[in-house]
DNA sequence: CGTTTGCATTACGTAAACGTCATCTAAGTG
DNA sequence: CACTTAGATGACGTTTACGTAATGCAAACG
């Protein structure tokens, strides 16, 4: 069940996406599968890999933004000035994220004001339509 | 300076988006401008669904659903079993997005650890680096 | 052993969201 | 009045993120 390795359509059925689309995330270079021979075999690493990029899709990054982010997490042995550049990379992204934060919640906030506004006009059409009976 | 009534210009200058743009909101019932002659006039209420445009993008959403959103914005007098659907989706966007502001601060908190990791790694690479010497 | 089944590659198609270019008008400017 | 300026209207081009065949291979099954 909770393999190492999965197929191309046990990664499909995992997480809800067509062959087509992991084909395009590895030519990509956004996962990274081992090959069987000709086969696909999609690894623990992959399937983290998945799972951000699907999130990071949710809140409208593009591939490419996404890429970069993912490149965050495998850093491994890199020089210490390319780490440094990626640190900083990393923080405006944070930054980024907190503000988007922000503003969702004050589109959440308007929304429910909207709401409440919608429930009076509801409520009071149904008087009107009680009185008109 | 803050009148009421703009240019596609002076629109594109406060908003920052191209005539081309603005043109295919309209085009998309996005925007309304009235005419003056041949030339549109973008008002108040331009302004702020544009605003709101704007925000939407921002979280991904497209223009088609931004246009609904929008809609909720200006239902006036419509009948009671319009206006209680528009509600019952109003709802469901919210919840949405509700959703989507928890997920986004998981992300930001495991952007945040990840970035303590790589000050970690930072240090200790300062030192060998040091020890190098 | 023929044939599904599962996956591969290559290549062309598509929807969304504009960019870009060509052409046209109406209004103002020296 | 020639000319620039601001804006309008098509129409075609472009990028992103896949969808959709068409074709091929290799193992597994009846």
């Amino acid at each position: 069940m909770t393999e190492e390795l999965m197929t191309i359509r046990e990664m499909c059925a995992t997480y809800d996406v067509t062959p087509r689309t992991l084909r395009f995330y590895e030519a990509k270079e956004l996962l990274f599968p081992i090959r069987e021979g000709q086969k696909r075999l999609f690894t623990k690493r992959d399937h983290a890999r998945l799972k951000l990029i699907l999130r990071g899709k949710r809140f409208g990054f593009s591939l490419e933004e996404i890429r970069q982010l993912l490149d965050l997490y495998h850093v491994g042995d890199q020089q210490l000035t390319q780490m440094s550049r990626t640190y900083e990379i990393a923080c405006e992204r944070l930054a980024d994220m907190e503000l988007r934060r922000e503003e969702l919640t004050q589109a959440i906030d308007d929304l429910k004001e909207q709401l409440r506004w919608g429930e009076k006009v509801i409520a009071s059409m149904k008087q009107e339509k009680k009185a008109a009976e």
